[in-house]
DNA sequence: ATTAAGTTTAACCATATGGTTTAATTTAGG
DNA sequence: CCTAAATTAAACCATATGGTTAAACTTAAT
């Protein structure tokens, strides 16, 4: 049961750990867009980039609406969501440190 | 400037990627705790452990403090607030996602 | 019917990752 | 001083990752 959600956990945070990626999922954000203008910004060759659309996919954070020859890639946030929440638990303690600091420099440095 | 951050961001991303290091974090959320007993609840070589450790240390959510032969390690959160961050973009996303599927529930599925 | 566009697949390469075992290191305790 | 504990380091292995190029495939356009 926990697995399978750990699973995906494993593949959305992954998925986030590279720049390109992540670059890919910001430029979805201005809506779908095919896989060529998703690979158009990178130095890479196409099939490097068609690699990282697929890592994407396989974490669920973008889909695909095959068209013809052109695959329409959607973002969809859904997972990240997991990702937010594990984070959460941790909210309390990175404010904890925010606010020493906070506290230090009010207190003047 | 921003590659930095990026890199930053790909280490804690990573780090996140793997149950074992989550599960080490987790455990961390009690307390410091020496290696051995980070390493403990794991089917794991010891040795494979200290690497997990490593890796936690690297992205800064662990801080390592020696005492004699026992490294007493601590949770950083701090690094997880970017990480935060950077999904925070996306809550709008996903937000307008499950508020779709809530209202599909209350419109009698 | 050909050709060109958009994409994936396959084969390959270098390096990273997650794991192991064994050896080395440092320090605490008898 | 010697041994045992806590930990890292080193060497190794299998597989994954991020990249390449070249070939294959599907569909649009001429």
């Amino acid at each position: 049961m926990v697995k399978l959600n750990d699973q995906h956990l494993d593949a959305v945070f992954a998925a986030l750990a590279d720049p390109t990626r992540r670059a890919m999922l910001q430029h979805l954000e201005h809506g779908p867009c095919s896989v060529g203008e998703l690979a158009g910004p990178f130095d890479m060759s196409f099939a490097g980039a068609s690699k990282h659309v697929k890592v994407l996919e396989k974490a669920g954070l973008v889909t695909r609406e095959v068209q013809g020859r052109i695959h329409h890639c959607h973002l969809n946030a859904t997972p990240m969501a997991e990702a937010d929440a594990w984070l959460q638990r941790y909210r309390v303690f990175w404010n904890d440190k925010l606010d020493a600091l906070e506290q230090a420099i009010k207190d003047g440095d």
